[in-house]
DNA sequence: TGTTAGCACTCTCTACCAATGAGTGCTAAT
DNA sequence: ATTAGCACTCATTGGTAGAGAGTGCTAACA
């Protein structure tokens, strides 16, 4: 777009010293400090001629007449895109992050809350990771359990290696021979189909013919759909809210009561990490970029996770809009890497 | 004791006043308040002369010279133990509570923390809910199944109806037949013992008679193990922690936050949640009387739920000392009633 | 003898004011 | 084109005076 050649090089270097230094200090950034403290050779003067163009073009405010300047919202999406630097991450937060992944972790759930939990702390904001989704599962089998008189098991197996399973209390008694006559007939049903894909009404047909009470047959196939609805949906994890606190930004109370509250209801979370553009790998959404009011100055970044072609789910960060957002993106980046290969190890290389 | 006597009705009355009055306002309460607000039919001097009574016996304090008086804490524990009034919930209260509990939860840990919310909402401030915990639980039954071919869903059943499950991963293909050997075998030593009866030993023996690579069976009973201490441990929940930032007295963020990351840790909560003294039905601790430091200006109430003769974990609420206890007694015996009953409908009347 | 009105006293809180200082924009010199 | 210098702006800080709420004490009263 225009807007990338409307700053020289001059001018961009001083934005970049304005927001690093604003990142890292909070405060209005002024000329005498630009000057002084990143090696530009620039006397404060010129400086200040500059900083009036930037602010004239919109990538910086001044709070008030006699303060320094604050980036704003289009200030920081430059950044993001054009001047931000991605440091590595530091050999001992490495070596921390290695050290919290380090128990063996089995169900994919936990892994997913451990590493929403590494990621809040070593960035220092609040994290938000969503667990895998599949959508439209294909069911491979389904397996009953008796677990005892008017207790089954229902048992889902998914493709790609996914279990999910469900307990269900019945008003019958049923016998060994009832229950794998319901096994058989379901797996006929179901193997290989979808759920949308199996209808009430084949259903309906196998239950006359397995001379089985309506009510069981209902019962086992709502605990199928349960299994499915789970596997299809993500459960989303959010760690160190309480991270909000630390930033000058939300000091005051109500302000930031308000945020914690909108940042513990599942739809906001949804919007915040639902799969927008499908082509980027990272997403930022800075500030006013983001769709709910209470979020307008608060930055989100996201990415995806998964395997090349198909992404599993989302993992995120969100801060003022004065965050660290190199520091955010390396950190991601690292523990999205290590999150795959966990993933890879619980699910199997079976697609 | 004897501090029972040291008070007379009308210092009694007095005390009440000024605690009612400080739950309310949460400022220092004056004497001319008490003599205007409360009908006692007494000058305001009169109750100076009582309210320096009181706080020589210390039941108030004065912040300052010139200010009113707030309770100390032996104030809120004579008020708790000979004071406070219960009154029942507001019609529109249980209404809420209703609306709230009426869809149907089948998974025990889903209504604990959905209790849980309820708390929290219908009292403002923060609750914390324990799920059952059965303490050296005995396996009922055990059952394998395959779910594919290297990986067996473990099922354990224990007395009370409780089933836990688990999914192994094993590195080699097990055939029906073996599965259906190991389940035997398992059975047989598991059934109707607790986990400390049952002794590697044993376990080894008959490993070597079934025939099965040792790596298989040390996998299956690795995940009875866990199933069986699932069973036996309790989680914890904790919601509305943000309700503490609505009282004035977490004002200042720097404590906020402090008591916000207190409550994060599991092991603090477990200490909230022990059942301590097993006479008591209710227990409160109140400011100072809290073990933990960060804990020393909130007061704690909790109760036991489960049947009369045995508790099977504990319910609670979290708040600043100056805490509507009358409000908070009340609303926990409602819902710990609801509580118990739909505890009851999931795990069936069998013992 | 218990209760209360009155009063001087204490101490916090708020409003207001002046001084400080960081930062700016503009002008003139380099 | 850059920069030194200067007048100007405005948030912040510290200090002070006054208001207000509440107390303790004394003296009067039922």
């Amino acid at each position: 777009m225009a807007m990338e050649k409307e700053l020289n090089d001059r001018k961009r270097a001083i934005l970049k010293s304005i927001i690093d230094d604003y990142i890292q200090s909070a405060h209005p950034v002024g000329s005498r400090t630009i000057a002084r403290k990143h090696e530009l050779g620039l006397g404060s003067a010129t400086i200040r001629n500059e900083m009036a163009d930037l602010e004239e073009l919109g990538y910086i405010t001044q709070p008030h007449t006699s303060a320094g300047r604050i980036p704003s919202d289009k200030g920081y999406r430059f950044y993001v895109d054009h001047l931000m630097q991605i440091h590595n991450l530091a050999q001992e937060e490495i070596a921390s992050i290695r050290r919290a992944m380090d128990e063996r972790i089995e169900e994919i759930n936990q892994l997913i809350k451990k590493v929403s939990v590494i990621l809040s702390d070593i960035t220092g904001y609040t994290s938000v990771v969503m667990s895998p989704q599949f959508t439209r599962a294909v069911i491979k089998s389904v397996k009953l359990v008796a677990v005892d008189e008017k207790r089954l098991l229902v048992v889902v197996l998914a493709t790609g290696g996914i279990v999910k399973d469900k307990l269900i209390k019945l008003n019958f008694k049923v016998d060994e021979d009832t229950v794998a006559r319901l096994n058989q007939a379901f797996n006929n049903i179901m193997a290989n189909r979808t759920m949308d894909q199996i209808s009430k009404t084949i259903l309906f047909d196998v239950q006359k013919h397995i001379q089985i009470p309506d009510l069981v047959v209902m019962a086992v196939m709502d605990a199928i759909e349960d299994c499915v609805r789970k596997i299809e949906t993500a459960d989303i994890y959010l760690e160190g809210i309480t991270n909000i606190l630390n930033y000058p930004e939300f000091s005051d109370l109500i302000k930031a009561r308000e945020i914690l509250d909108t940042l513990r209801e599942e739809e906001v979370l949804m919007t915040l990490v639902k799969k927008e553009s499908s082509k980027q790998y990272f997403e930022f959404r800075i500030g006013s970029e983001n769709e709910i009011d209470e979020m307008k100055n608060l930055s989100v970044i996201t990415a995806r996770y998964g395997s090349e072609d198909k992404s599993l789910g989302t993992i995120g960060v969100i801060g003022p809009t004065r965050m660290a957002y190199g520091k955010v993106v390396s950190s991601i980046k690292y523990i999205r890497e290590l999150l795959n290969k966990e993933i890879l190890k619980i699910l199997g290389d079976d697609s």
